[in-house]
DNA sequence: GCGGAAGAGGAACTACGGTTCCGTATAAGC
DNA sequence: GCTTATACGGAACCGTAGTTCCTCTTCCGC
């Protein structure tokens, strides 16, 4: 198979760095819209060198996308680990999310259309959050802190809404104020 | 001026309603990538005679949703002269707005952007509901019903939540959770 | 140092979709 | 019926942006 073939050559590595690094400050920046020239051209190279590493633009974003998912779970994961009130670890959880995404209008396109839209390779990372999500919710209707109605799916709901408020509203904030409104919903009915 | 012509030949008066409602037609299911000569085509003329009427595709677009923007503004009139109970009455105004834009792909984007693109004309359709919406809020507020800190700007903050709720995620329903959930949020803490 | 595989660059190609243009057709008034 | 302003149709045009391709360059192992 096309396997994990020998290391890239020197230039190549360096120039990979700078084409990521290039990309996700432009995607960020003027999301999908960012084209491919001026990606190439902030990275000091080529069309054609860009081309040479993500074969397509779509490969490009899905790739960053991938690796700025992979962070919700690490948050997740840690956020798990580290508060012990089981209302205020999913409160805090969708904050850090939310905030995850707040600077970079591609990636919260992605967030939104992430179960509309195929992304090559995006289901694993869903499932690994999936998990942990999972249990940071079940843990707060345990403790009777949240809503017994509350399902899984609904999570990525949620923070669909929230960021919708982040890239149709240009006014900083506004989301936040869209999650307090959730949050408080998501309060048992008998809190 | 340009005043208001003589009417228009027989002909192309029934050209034009058919472009219109062929356009709403397309529009609804396609969203905004529906384009300008599917739509001539869906109506049974060329490219030429739609863009006779509508100089720009935006033309077009704009025309067709400030129509179903002032079906808002009816809706909400209906309520507060109808439905007794504030809290009642404003939850009814936020499912039936949400009803209106759920079968119109285009008009879902339309309003999520309804504050950060230039809608040519919408600012009067704009003011217009939002004399209304204040009122059931207000009305809302000073039964105690709903949180006294919701301010008006938060309504179009909450619809376009929801509607990128229907507009991303395929699954006819799951908006109306995301509102039950907005809703019991909206509720006075002190309820 | 040399040979060649891997990489760089960027002009040119392409597909797509909105818009224009103009020769032809037709409603409507005399 | 004749005239003409209005309207129609749709091929052609054009700008945009992703992608290809081919020539020239550079790194790296021998």
């Amino acid at each position: 198979m096309n396997a994990e073939q020998r290391p890239l050559r020197a230039d190549a590595q360096r120039n990979l760095e700078r084409i990521t690094a290039s990309a996700q400050a432009l995607f960020a920046e003027r999301g999908t819209a960012a084209q491919m020239e001026d990606i190439a051209a902030h990275a000091g190279v080529g069309v054609g060198t860009l081309y040479r590493r993500f074969p397509t633009k779509e490969s490009l974003l899905t790739a960053l996308v991938r690796g700025r998912f992979q962070e919700f779970t690490v948050i997740a994961t840690e956020i798990e680990a580290t508060i012990e009130d089981p209302y205020d670890a999913l409160a805090t959880m969708m904050r850090r999310h939310a905030e995850t995404v707040e600077d970079d209008a591609a990636f919260q396109l992605a967030m939104m259309s992430i179960n509309s839209f195929q992304w090559e390779g995006i289901e694993e990372d869903k499932s690994a959050l999936n998990a942990v999500v999972l249990r940071i919710i079940e843990r707060a209707q345990r403790a009777g802190a949240v809503r017994a109605d509350l399902r899984i799916e609904e999570y990525g709901m949620l923070m669909c809404a929230t960021t919708a408020t982040m890239y149709f509203l240009h006014d900083r904030g506004v989301w936040r104020r869209h999650l307090e409104i959730v949050l408080d919903g998501l309060r048992s009915a008998t809190a």
